[in-house]
DNA sequence: GACCAGGATTGATAA
DNA sequence: AATCCTGGTC
């Protein structure tokens, strides 16, 4: 392949694209840092350069690509089958089939601790906890160790189960994790770390690994010398996008799997790094050059494709207000005359009348919905929007802040499947079995003490005594168990089964079982597109659906309908037409937390992702009025809001400033104020006169 | 020991 | 607003 393939690309972006492939040795060439802007054609690049390691001979099974999604990494492969077809036609597919190691840090390392299970001395079924499933195991222990009746309070299952996961992501000392991110808590650091030391004891008696031991085991084990170099030598390349977003952990695992760089590529934009609550470090993207002997290639890709002028000069003034200066500055050629709106309105309800009307304009001239998209920091945001989209008939599916997966019902069913593909697993058992009526706490970890103790729990069951008030209930649960686990039923039928059982509960439980049933048929409808009970809970939990629509079903493929997403899920995203909600002081920024300066920096990279997701067009809305939360449906308590920190007056002039609606409050104005007339005080007078 | 009511506390972003 | 914890009945 000659570089006259690459002649859609920029100099920089080829040079990318073709550093240390082909010429001589590839080991020889130190590992490569691409600095890539927003809008940059980062993915673009991405794509090219493994397209051309495998028009140069790479193994695709040899080469691991790590993103931040699994939409990210299959939106990868997309567009490397697609330049791959057109240099090498046919049998490209064949190529981009064989890239099995594409995925999160997360999914690739739960597929290397299962083909190193036996190794490593894990059990090969082990489930996977979600957050809420960790946290509730850290509720059973903190309940266990007596740390819920002390006499000042303990810290909640969320904030142990967060200070967990920094101390072990951030590679930092359960001290300095306190004293940094929850002073609150420092008062508790013997409790915490006695029942830390609990939980790794019960998730390794259960056979369950949380989010964070699927990082952690890799590292451990990446940490052996012998391992390390077996699993190094795994791959000739590996590749690493939204580095600016991975933490110190996977840095390390990183490290260990190619100790001198070679063949090593990382990927991100330090201005965009949006999850520090993730404990990510934009260190690590920053420091990563000189890790390495000789250091790290560097190659900057600060021109923007995707914004116009106007846009990216807004989007670069908010960020250059930033303390700490930015490794480039993005342009553009793409000239407009259309500066970015700033939209005052006057509360929530406004704001989500003037989204409405400006995107039905926007469609009118010729802009599908799905080129359009409405931005906000958090999910709950766009509630006064979504009742005004589905008033006026408009499609829309959210993404990020999905529930579906929280929901009781749906984590009800899923804990019956993980009970049966794990019977060790305690937080499935103790949910399942508290379902039954009269089954409380004691009798259902009485239930499970028993089975702990048994070689093969889920068969000992019928021999184990029937909690004392349990009734019916109980054999139904057996029965069910034990049909599901002879692994008779197959897959995906044995959902269906499961609902079987839950029916009764459900409708015993829940006033809205009708609505709950829904998602339920829809769980199943998703549980049939996987090979199997077990990659069907793996992949749920690790690659979660993150999106819903206001419909029932899914929505068509070919149907248009707007989008509406989190900043955070926005990441990597572009639209012709961008809308961003709320731009107001304690929303961005937000004001929850300590409010640290590292905490507001990030919340201005988080205004700065949003503005540079838009193409063309660009609306920034700040409500006046905000009601507050927490308080009674119909209550009144607001509060006024001033326009984000962010965006102080020397930044207006790039934007073009409106207040809506404009029209209607000059003629309310006029026809409340200026066409009556009448004389109070010669009425007052009159009264007495 | 299960279950319900009421006061206190915490609130987000996500693999 | 939702969740957690406590203190009361059945």
């Amino acid at each position: 392949m000659s570089s006259a393939s690459f002649a859609a690309l920029n100099a920089e972006q080829r040079q990318a694209v073709e550093y240390g492939i082909g010429a001589g040795d590839q080991h020889a060439a130190p590992p490569l840092l691409v600095i890539a802007g927003a809008g940059s054609g980062k993915t673009n690049t991405l794509a090219h350069r493994v397209a051309n390691m495998l028009a140069h001979g790479v193994d695709p099974r040899r080469i691991l690509l790590m993103t931040f999604s699994r939409r990210a990494a299959s939106e990868m492969i997309r567009r490397v089958e697609g330049i791959c077809a057109k240099m090498l036609g046919a049998k490209a597919s064949v190529l981009t089939d064989a890239l099995t190691w594409a995925g999160t840090f997360h999914a690739i390392g739960a597929k290397l601790l299962s083909d190193y299970a036996e190794q490593i001395g894990l059990q090969p079924n082990f489930t996977i906890h979600d957050r809420e499933d960790s946290a509730d195991l850290m509720n059973l222990l903190r309940h266990q160790l007596g740390f819920s009746r002390t006499e000042s309070r303990f810290p909640t299952k969320g904030t142990c189960l967060a200070i967990y996961s920094r101390v072990v992501n951030a590679e930092m000392p359960l001290a300095a994790v306190l004293k940094d991110h929850f002073p609150w808590c420092a008062d508790w650091e013997v409790q915490l770390r006695t029942l830390f030391a609990t939980y790794v004891e019960a998730k390794q008696a259960q056979g369950v690994l949380d989010y964070d031991d699927l990082l952690l085991y890799w590292a451990q084990m990446a940490s052996h010398p012998v391992l390390a170099a077996e699993m190094g030598a795994l791959f000739d390349h590996v590749l690493v996008d939204e580095y600016q977003d991975t933490n110190r952990l996977q840095s390390s695992i990183l490290l260990a799997l190619k100790p001198t760089g070679a063949g090593l590529t990382v990927v991100g934009d330090d201005a965009q790094s949006i999850y520090g609550f993730r404990a990510a470090t934009v260190r690590n993207i920053l420091d990563f050059p000189d890790q390495f002997e000789p250091p790290a290639a560097i190659i900057m890709l600060d021109r923007n494709y995707r914004s116009t002028q106007p846009i990216l000069t807004a989007a670069n003034a908010v960020i250059g207000l930033a303390a700490e200066r930015f490794t480039k500055t993005l342009w553009t050629d793409r000239q407009s005359a259309d500066l970015p709106a700033l939209v005052s309105v006057r509360d929530e309800t406004e704001q989500a009348r003037y989204v409405v009307e400006r995107i039905l304009d926007n469609r009118e001239s010729g802009t599908d919905l799905k080129q359009q998209a409405v931005l906000f920091r958090t999910s709950s945001h766009s509630g006064p929007l979504e009742i005004e989209l589905t008033r006026c008939n408009i499609p829309f599916v959210k993404f990020g802040g999905l529930k579906f997966l929280d929901t009781a019902h749906v984590k009800d069913l899923l804990a019956l499947l993980r009970f049966v593909e794990n019977p060790r697993d305690r937080v499935a058992g103790f949910r399942i079995l508290q379902l039954l009526p009269g089954v409380g706490p004691t009798s259902a970890q009485r239930v499970l003490d028993a089975m702990a103790d048994q070689v093969d729990p889920m068969s000992a069951l019928p021999q184990i005594a029937p909690p004392p008030r349990a009734g019916e209930g109980w054999t139904a649960l057996v029965t069910t168990l034990q049909q599901l686990r002879s692994g008779k039923t197959g897959w995906p039928a044995e959902i269906g089964c499961a609902r079987l059982w839950y029916m009764p509960h459900l409708e015993r439980i829940h006033d809205d079982a009708e609505a709950r049933q829904m998602d339920l048929l829809q769980l199943e409808q998703i549980a049939a597109g996987y090979p199997s009970r077990s990659r069907f809970l793996t992949d749920l939990t690790l690659d979660p659906p993150d999106a819903t629509s206001d419909q029932a079903g899914v929505p068509l493929l070919d149907e248009d309908y707007l989008i509406l997403s989190t900043i955070h899920s926005a990441k990597g995203q572009e639209w012709k037409s961008v809308f961003v909600l709320n731009l107001v002081d304690g929303c961005i920024p937000s004001d929850l937390g300590a409010g640290t300066l590292a905490e507001v920096e990030e919340e201005r990279r988080l205004l700065y992702v949003a503005m540079t997701r838009a193409k063309d067009s660009l609306h920034l809305i700040t409500p006046r009025r905000f009601f507050t939360q927490g308080q009674a449906a119909m209550g009144d308590r607001h509060v006024f809001a001033s326009r984000t920190r962010f965006i102080p007056n020397g930044l207006l002039p790039m934007f073009e400033s409106i207040m809506w609606p404009i029209l209607a409050t000059q003629l309310a104005r006029e026809a409340a104020v200026s066409q009556v007339r009448i004389d109070l005080g010669a009425r007052m007078r009159s009264m007495w006169g």
